[in-house]
DNA sequence: ACGCCCTTGTGAAGGCATTCACAAAATCGA
DNA sequence: TCGATTTTGTGAATGCCTTCACAAGGGCGT
């Protein structure tokens, strides 16, 4: 299988420690999935004014406990002062340049539909680091239009958009019977990393890194809780706010889309 | 903090066994969220008219390894044949009675911009176990409207149409600033179980499941192994294609929509 | 009936991730 | 200058998930 779970930064682990003297060294995937949400929150504190957070209260406003903060922080270094907590701004420079985000990176979108749309009009790619750079999709009465300043391409042209704009991220939102060509193409065209919001597993070769989307996987899984909640009031009547013991759940999980 | 990551059915967990005698005792949280990708994998092979499948077979259309698959399946019971497999169609059944998803379950769907449209045409939906039941926007200027054959309703009357389709999950979909807003009279209005794709951390009573997709975030994640890729590609020149040491992830997540 | 072969189901081991709990800084006031 | 107070950074412990490896079980051919 293709699944890879190992470290994620080999780099420092045998011999030579050439690393950017801000870059530090192994990151656990778990911390890097969170210090989106961090940084997230920070702008929020930012936004507001606040230049100095305790872990206590950025990890209340992330939605965590204050324990794992402080651990996934540091992570990337010793930038909070004892007695005192972390400088927002020095904190956000330093998840964005951990998370790559101080490069605009060109990423392409696949596929228009209402999905892709809505992904296209996010807001929150240009403040966040990503830049869209092209706008694709098999429909040839699209062709042509112009959608948020960028003029849509028809899908014969993926290879030559994606090495013109030198792109290396591409989400792909096209249905799913056209995903995995897509995907075989974009790779082709040397795509390294891929949002994909079809249902489906795409196959890609090992130097590719795949992040997938599935909104009736999600559903399910509330599903699954819900039926469990469900079963469990049967026993007391009415009291629906009160079990609070298998009851609650934060699941924290992923990728957002700021609707509109 | 509300986020709880205890075993998920505590049910069988001290005394009593009353459990129903298809729905098995203690499914792990990583499991059930598997679950979801074995059974569209199921469904795929039951159009292509497979009656039974290895473990092998399955967990490659899944992009899983067949041990976990196999560990997996085991907590939902016994459904496999040693030296043949499973069966397709039983297995399908098992999981979707383990996720709740053979009663046809209402779900409510807050915010009608471009990714709200996208969910509300989305047919994985029906298929899948789920009814949407309620639209509801904030946009006076839609209310009314019909859409997938259902009268998009105004946000006013949120509690009443929550109360009497006895909706118990709901997709928000709002911009961020609507979002804590809905959710408050999501859950007051009865709502236990939510999905949010408004960028920000809800806060929930502890009976109320959250689970959120973010997209800035997985877009960040890709980034930053992006970043780690191209900085290992500085060492050798041109060669993208045979580095596959580091570089690979199959990095599966979660939910799923079909563009268009 | 019997034995061969295939595939499941599962103990056991190993790896990550989370949580706990406290010593090590750093500020502030006296 | 020093002690009180606050909050970070981190070893150690715990628990969850994954992976390994194999015994148990079931079909099938002879």
């Amino acid at each position: 299988m293709t699944a890879q779970r190992d470290r994620l930064n080999a780099v420092s682990d045998t011999a030579d420690q050439r690393v950017v003297p801000g870059t530090e060294r192994t990151i656990p995937e778990a911390t890097v999935a969170r210090l989106a949400i961090y940084l997230r929150a920070l702008t929020g504190l930012a936004e507001r004014g606040i230049g100095t957070v305790s872990s206590e209260s950025l990890a209340t406003a992330a939605g965590v406990n204050s324990a794992k903060l402080r651990k996934d922080l540091s992570h990337l270094g010793s930038y909070g002062v004892r007695g005192v907590g972390y400088d927002v701004a020095l904190l956000t420079d330093q998840i964005r340049s951990t998370l790559g985000l101080n490069e605009n990176r060109a990423v392409a979108l696949i596929g228009l539909g209402h999905l892709g749309q809505a992904l296209a009009g996010y807001a929150g790619f240009a403040s966040r680091g990503f830049r869209i750079s092209a706008l694709i999709d098999a429909d040839r009465a699209m062709v042509g239009d112009r959608l948020r300043g960028l003029i849509i391409q028809h899908v014969d042209a993926l290879e030559q958009v994606v090495r013109s704009e030198n792109i290396a991220i591409a989400v792909i939102a096209v249905p799913v019977n056209a995903a995995q060509d897509v995907c075989d193409r974009l790779v082709a065209a040397g795509v390294r990393s891929i949002l994909n919001f079809a249902p489906t597993v795409l196959n890609v070769p090992s130097h590719v890194d795949v992040r997938k989307v599935d909104l009736a996987a999600e559903l399910q899984i509330l599903s699954f809780h819900d039926n469990r909640k469900g079963a469990r009031q049967d026993f007391g009547p009415g009291s629906v706010a009160t079990v609070g013991e298998v009851g609650s759940r934060l699941t924290t999980t992923d990728s957002m889309v700021a609707a509109t």
